[in-house]
DNA sequence: CAGTGGTCTAGACCACTAA
DNA sequence: TAGTGGTCTAGACCACTGT
């Protein structure tokens, strides 16, 4: 484990049990150093792991401090700060899975693009209904590469596949893209989530890749209107 | 500016341009270093503003490589992965709004709450059509801080508030929280944006803060569901 | 094994804030 | 003016990839 990230968990650590607060701003970098017997540079990759996370923020010439707000999620918002699987972000819930289709089959030319496949890499092709304590939540609609993702059965769908790429297969998820959109019910939505030709569904469609860029999901993921939403943090960045 | 963000600049065009591909991968850094006339961790720094863009990645032990599907967005999809509004983002079609609604008046408790108002500091509250290209696209509601903001008078909501904070108050923009949902139509959708009863709607929900932390807008912006979505993405980052 | 990115150091100077 | 964060350097060692 790298010393910044380490520092960061401590720091996050004594944020959130409120060791630091709003008040005051945190001890300075020079002092931080020497706390965790680092140097200064340590201490800012550090802290801009936390400034990334909205959890901090630095001002020019007077301090860092811990910003205030840091709790506006509801029970099923949806936060997407850093890529975790539905049965790790329901924590203290039980998740299961139905699968309603399964299939291995070539990929569309659009599937092609977006996992990066020759016309002759075969794909899953899955739909689950995710549900969290008994309730029906979530439809997802899953593409993943069978190249990328081998081994990937019904056994596994029913549980996490998260876990299974993590555990079992020794891989890291890395980045995502996300398109996020309001959408008319579907038959699926009707059936599965008792939509009806009113109710406005949330879609998630996203390409997600692995740590080495290689991308390995394209899914869509759709909820009820009244059924959770999606929180985004974004920090401030130079425009390039 | 800093030697970093104007490298990160140089080495972003370059890409767009095509002079770099996914084919083959970067210089390394010591080269670039070299190329640049600086150090390692100037480039580094240089190139972690492209890898949060979802420009490039890293492989250690390989190098830096440019992704690919680097083009997703359709006319109207709504990036938000560096603050702009509307007037900045569509650039290159005419944007204009009508203000619905103007009011100047004490916040309500959650409003206090997202802007870090007390009691007695008054907001605007206002509503605008906002038009692009002649046909109407969103309906935004904000609430802002007349303290923070002052002089938003009528003739600066006909035009762009964003220009006018960075132009005329001198501000930068920082951060937003933002919750994206989907919703039903209300009456305002039906009358401005042409939404029936059964018209998505798509929401977003934003706190928006000033670079010293300073909580500057809450608002809500609404539009058809077949009328933009919102692009995120999501580089990785560490589990904290 | 050579080449690459990831991390870390000790120190320097600058830009900005606040008293 | 003292204290703080922002940037930058030159160099070191480690972890990983690919041959």
């Amino acid at each position: 484990m790298a010393k910044y990230v380490d520092i960061a968990k401590q720091l996050k650590s004594k944020i959130l049990k409120g060791e630091y607060t709003s008040e005051v701003p945190l001890p300075d970098q020079i002092s931080l150093a020497v706390i965790f017997k680092t140097s200064r540079v340590t201490i800012q990759k550090a802290l801009d792991l936390l400034i990334n996370e909205g959890l901090i923020y630095s001002k020019q010439g007077s301090g860092t401090y811990v910003k205030q707000n840091i709790n506006l999620l509801s029970k099923f918002d949806f936060t997407i700060d850093q890529y975790v699987g539905t049965t790790e972000l329901m924590r203290g819930h039980t998740v299961t899975s139905d699968v309603i289709d399964y299939d291995v089959r070539l990929p569309q030319p659009k599937e092609q693009e977006n996992l990066n496949l020759a016309f002759s890499d075969a794909v899953y092709d899955f739909y689950r209904l995710r549900i969290v304590d008994d309730v029906p939540w979530k439809m997802e609609h899953s593409i993943m590469p069978v190249k990328v993702v081998p081994g990937l059965n019904q056994g596994v769908l029913k549980h996490s596949i998260y876990r299974y790429m993590r555990a079992d297969l020794g891989e890291t998820i890395g980045a995502a893209y996300r398109i996020i959109r309001a959408a008319q019910p579907n038959a699926y939505d009707r059936r599965y989530l008792s939509a009806t030709s009113d109710t406005p569904m949330l879609e998630v469609e996203q390409i997600v890749s692995l740590a080495d860029g290689t991308p390995f999901e394209y899914s869509f993921t759709r909820n009820r209107y009244d059924e959770g939403s999606i929180v985004v943090y974004h920090p401030e960045r130079p425009m390039l």
